[in-house]
DNA sequence: GTCTATACGTAGATAGAC
DNA sequence: GTCTATCTACGTATAGAC
């Protein structure tokens, strides 16, 4: 308890947190509505001192975003190897993409609902990212109309693109309060692309 | 070809259109990344000219957000009232969004994509118009349910939007130069939505 | 209705002390 | 590594002439 008031805001250790601090404040208010200044004072620091570890807003963004595909590639590749059966196996990743999104970091929501902010270079690299994660999610789904769980005239493009977005767009009106848990949303996604909603005739 | 060199700005006559020159702008680079000198250049105006139509950049946002519910409500009510079949209908309302969102107008993207950057007052306005468009999906669904078209044990808000987060990212990656027709992502998701994409021992 | 001129704030960024 | 101090640029917005 030796010097204890008044600490220097350079004394509190901040260290590695400048990222989340900066994840949290461009999810909730956008990338340029948040200023530096705004993120210095999150991580008790000032405006100036932020330039040491990044050379500029830009480079933040960039850095962050590249954690954001790592993360949420983590934690889909982690549910895919969980389970070995195709369709078990969907549904993990279904649920494994929206915590990834929403529970588990603000990155990955920055990293698909910010990069317009990005410069041209930069976005090339960062869609490249993007682009890379989501193979991931073309193989497990050609891998399923190949093991003949899929019908072979469902576009696995068009799959992949419609069934992402129906996840991607959730962080818009997900509430962690709400009457929905995240697995109860994943869980639905992944029930009506399997079986769709028609009331049909004859059911197995 | 009298007077024609060098004519004023001001007698180019662009009258209406500022709102469709933001609509575009605010689209293809985002809110606060178009500045009011850029509108006014696109309009063959100065900046200060556009405070005699909006008392204030929000002020035209919202202007613009107001006419893309209409716009997208209209569409969707139109392609509503065209067929009497529920299942057709739904088909039709699914491309009535995306062409709206797409193809008619700027405005109901910047509705959807740039809410964040409204003032908390305005935001709840705009709020409360995309729920009212929201209701009309509501109905749409539980219609169907109601006549046995759609399984009774289905979420039909759960439907609503994850159905509307699925057609409104196709905004986020749809190329008109690109493989994929409009109507043909419509129709995809409509299938999918209807039959679901599992391969079934007995289909009628 | 549009222009001219400008006020005012705040943003991102930099240099050098500590 | 962080702070102090500051530069420069640009943003929105306003007042008054035309």
């Amino acid at each position: 308890m030796v010097d204890r008031q008044i600490t220097p805001a350079s004394k509190l250790g901040d260290q590695g947190n400048v990222l989340s601090n900066a994840a949290r404040l461009f999810r909730e208010k956008g990338f340029e509505r948040t200023s530096l200044k705004e993120i210095a004072e999150a991580c008790n620091m000032l405006p100036g001192s932020l330039y040491y570890r990044y050379s500029s807003k830009e480079a933040l963004l960039v850095e962050l975003m590249r954690r954001g595909v790592d993360l949420v590639t983590t934690e889909v590749e982690t549910a895919y190897a969980s389970s070995d059966d195709p369709v078990e196996r969907l549904r993990l990743c279904i649920n494994a993409h929206l915590h990834a999104l929403l529970v588990d970091s603000d990155t990955v929501y920055v990293l698909l609902f910010e990069w317009r902010s990005l410069s041209a270079e930069a976005r090339g690299d960062i869609i490249a990212l993007r682009d890379q994660y989501e193979s991931l999610w073309a193989e497990i789904i050609e891998t399923m109309i190949e093991q003949g769980v899929i019908r072979k005239d469902v576009n696995a493009r068009l799959l992949r693109l419609i069934g992402l977005g129906a996840l991607n767009w959730v962080a818009t009106w997900f509430d962690p309060k709400g009457v929905y848990t995240l697995d109860g949303i994943g869980d639905f996604v992944w029930n009506v692309i399997m079986d769709g909603v028609i009331r049909k005739s004859v059911r197995t």
